[in-house]
DNA sequence: AGACCTATGCAATTTTATTGCAAAGGTGGA
DNA sequence: TCCACCTTTGCAATAAAATTGCATAGGTCT
């Protein structure tokens, strides 16, 4: 992994889509050895998967919201099913068990308040498990990556 | 936006990688149909970009924190600049500004325990608009999409 | 029914990815 | 230092994939 390496996953995080020949270019060598490159980050796994990422407006889904949960019971066998449960909702982008005054975090995606509303519904008031929950409406974004700095 | 182009939304949104022939064939179209589709929902900005997505262990950051952060000072001036300072670091990958009981909340993407140390160093506690901040490291994942449902 | 617009499939063409191979660069040991 | 070994590189040929023109089929509105 060195800085060749490095500025080819900067780049790809950026725009998979650019032509090989663009990207060999851009970071000084030719299209062969670029493209060996990326098959090596690609076969030993430091490359997941190359995606789409739609706009989310322009998808339904634009309005966004964390919702923090506090659980009555924290043994593994309830947090793993209160966690699948949500994974399992269209509208729950991210499930997350985490430290700290809550033990969930679900990142919401959602075409509507009505959905959320439903959403509550389900997961949280129907779920004898649930304690509380906190909202967090997402109202400005300033900054969003699916990159991670190498 | 027919049944059709939310089928092909949700193969590439998985992985973008594959033959257009091989999305044509699945979605049950001819290539050079499917790829016009494709052509189409890039144009209007339904696809926003086609990226590489890592693997967060292999590229060193594989430890993962939410920080939701209380301000003193609400006014548009302020916030702003908090979220820029830190949108302006290399662990921090997302930012938003929220509703509820805190403003901001941070989600990190973390090679060590140092870097959150020094982080916390220059974004809180150097900071003379935060007035309080929760860390939530993230202990496990139930569900990590960057897909939307469509 | 007719005009009009869009989507489709086929086949030709263009562009891009991939591979073989010889050479260059780097590393560790004698 | 020199040599054997392994990896990476660039070039050129080859294979694969994307892209386009065009005629046709499907839908919609009048």
């Amino acid at each position: 992994m060195d800085r060749i390496d490095k500025k080819l996953l900067n780049l790809l995080q950026r725009d998979a889509s650019r032509t090989n020949v663009e990207l060999a270019d851009e970071v000084g060598l030719s299209p062969s050895s670029c493209l060996r490159r990326m098959q090596r980050l690609t076969k030993t796994g430091v490359i997941d998967r190359i995606v789409a990422i739609l706009n989310p407006a322009k998808a339904g889904r634009s309005i966004k919201a964390f919702v923090s949960v506090e659980m009555k019971l924290h043994t593994e066998q309830h947090m793993r099913r209160f966690m699948d449960i949500a994974a399992a909702e269209e509208a729950v982008s991210n499930v997350y068990a985490v430290t700290g005054q809550t033990d969930v975090v679900l990142m919401l995606r959602l075409r509507d308040m009505e959905e959320f509303d439903a959403l509550c519904d389900r997961l949280f008031r129907d779920h004898s498990n649930v304690a509380r929950f906190y909202t967090m409406m997402v109202i400005r974004t300033g900054k969003e990556e699916t990159a991670i700095a190498v």
